[in-house]
DNA sequence: CAAAGTTTGATTGTCGACAATAAATAAATT
DNA sequence: AATTTATTTATTGTCGACAATCAAACTTTG
């Protein structure tokens, strides 16, 4: 693969590639738990050794690449347990980070929240099997609702790193939720507390809201 | 500076450098928000500028450094909005921390962790104004409480990365605390707390502290 | 035949050099 | 003289090659 040799100014090549193969992580098309193959990789997007090292070790402080002296990068494994895990830690954080946007989003950022729910539900009024889009518009929200808490570390440790891993979870264990319907009420709830400004309110519904995915998520592993 | 010869088994070069230039940057030896100059730096520790920028991206990854295309790297830059950042950060993700250690901690990490804080408790009646070292073993204990969760998200997240974060504050901005006294008999509720199996009141208590803690900065902010 | 040891092959770690970009200095123009 | 433009210098980005380490195939030995 060759990557667009037009010279962008501040984007250097470990910038493109990094990018890509975060994507093709997150999706699958690189499969978890596999060992990356430097010289291989190398070769695929016509770039050094060097390069390519230095794209493997930003996903590696992304969380999604591990990597063993002198044995190399595998794509992070994805247990049951790790998925807990980290919807565990995001309704902590995200929690919190819903009581500060009820402080501190500013109208203009409330109303396109608002805009960008009423396209959701479109879409899902709309296709009725698109579960998909569903719950990439889930993240969006989340995203939307963390930027807003204006806590640079929040937004650094939930917004760069762990939504990456979230996603990469739904893609690899397919997304198609019968949370749809409920979670857009919820999340019209939600803004509704940030809009009153009650970031006690919009803390306990964040809460909430992510614990009953965690539940629906445990109760789908049962079932399997 | 030479790093050791001695090929020792499973740690590279950038390993020692990587480990090495985190405890210059966390005590202040390299300066906050200087600049690191990749030449200067490779022959300070007599190594190609290819293994020195294997340590580096690490660093950032820690959340040490920044990093601009085409400029370089920075020691992160310390504001004290940053700080009570990572302290309301803290207070969310340790008390649930602690809340988990409460439930999962063995008798046996219980033990190390009463013996942790006596030590600590005889170094302070011993030494009066060596508030350096109460300040360190302060972390020693949220660090094992953070173990004792058992959640492997939450041991990245903090003991990985914020835990240095913090000790570089403290560094920076000193750490004689009026707190020492009141710190350690916050802990050893904690303590109990968790050898009873109160998930609830260990999560509150920890909370508690920290908050305690953010407060106390806080103070000291406004006297400056 | 199984297990230990050896050899071969491939991969990662490390290096020095060149190219592209940014910073600093010098020159030129208004 | 101040600002803008050129030129020079230094730093980062990128490359290919060699050394050290690991994985696998093969041989040897009990």
């Amino acid at each position: 693969m060759q990557i667009s040799t037009t010279t962008s100014p501040g984007i250097t090549r470990a910038d493109t590639v990094f990018t890509d193969l975060r994507q093709r992580i997150v999706e699958g098309d690189i499969l978890t738990g596999s060992k990356l193959s430097e010289p291989e990789l190398a070769k695929y997007y016509d770039i050094s050794r060097s390069t390519l090292r230095d794209a493997l070790s930003r996903l590696e402080g992304s969380g999604l690449l591990q990597r063993k002296a002198n044995i190399g990068y595998r794509v992070v494994t994805l247990s049951t347990e790790q998925l807990l895990e980290i919807f565990r830690v995001r309704e902590s954080l995200e929690g919190m980070a819903c009581r500060l946007a009820a402080q501190n989003m500013t109208s203009k950022q409330i109303e396109d929240l608002k805009h960008l729910l009423e396209v959701h539900n479109q879409y899902e009024s709309l296709q009725q099997g698109e579960a998909y889009i569903q719950e990439e518009g889930d993240l969006d929200f989340h995203f939307c609702i963390v930027m807003g808490s204006g806590n640079k570390l929040l937004i650094r440790l939930l917004c760069e790193e762990l939504y990456f891993l979230v996603r990469m979870y739904r893609y690899q264990f397919g997304m198609a939720s019968p949370r749809a319907k409920r979670a857009f009420s919820e999340h019209h709830h939600i803004i509704q507390a940030i809009e009153d400004q009650d970031g006690e309110l919009a803390e306990i519904l964040m809460r909430r809201h992510i614990s009953a995915s965690r539940k629906n998520v445990e109760k789908r592993m049962n079932t399997l």
